[in-house]
DNA sequence: AATATTAATCGTAATATTGCAATATAAAGC
DNA sequence: GCTTTATATTGCAATATTACGATTAATATT
């Protein structure tokens, strides 16, 4: 196996498992926050500021650019990241919502 | 290799990481959708409702509850599960921390 | 006591992830 | 052209994840 059945699931929640999972590692948040930090954006700055191989970073950006997280576009020699605002908007609405959802009124067990 | 570099990274950039990769999956989301949405904690009603096997359920809800996301008591013979008040809380605020700090004022790429 | 019910655990197969060295590609400068 | 610089891709090894059938442990019920 090693297969996650999505069709099992709503849109909804293969879309934000997803989106989840494409943050779920130290470095990707680490990357994410630096781009968010250096509001120009930041290339291979990454390689010499995180403790990672080149090829691993690369790698890393590449997912949160599949998953549609972050944006690339090409600036001479080399690459200019950022927040792609609309996954980043989505993000927090369908999140804000889970989250939401509980109200934790009444503790049961 | 396959085994991430925890040590490279922060605390916080490590808890939230493990937090996002326990709710990364559709199945422990649905999970979580349910257990919010019946406020009397359901147990292996789940079994049922989701198209999975019971020790695939089983094995999703221990590492719901080994991040601590859920905590369970022993219901004389089935299991009631409910939300971890605490850790929720952790994770809206570590969460609305994190996504809060874009602002997308500058689109830059 | 014998049996049923519920949930956890074990064992296993299939697949995915993490990380890196090595190599490839692409643009800029000489 | 060649060289440098910046990033991507490939190939590989180690480990993790997903899913399930079978079994086990614990409590209920008869």
């Amino acid at each position: 196996m090693g297969l996650t059945k999505t069709e099992i699931f709503t849109e909804e929640q293969n879309q934000l498992s997803t989106l989840l999972k494409a943050m779920a590692h130290p470095a990707r948040i680490a990357i994410l926050q630096r781009i968010i930090l250096s509001n120009t954006c930041i290339c291979g700055d990454l390689v010499g500021e995180l403790g990672l191989a080149q090829a691993t970073i690369s790698q890393h950006l590449k997912e949160l650019k599949t998953a549609g997280i972050i944006q690339g576009t090409i600036e001479g020699v080399s690459v200019c990241y950022c927040i792609n605002p609309k996954t980043w908007k989505l993000l927090e609405e369908q999140l804000g919502a889970f989250l939401g959802s509980y109200k934790g009124e009444t503790p049961c067990c």
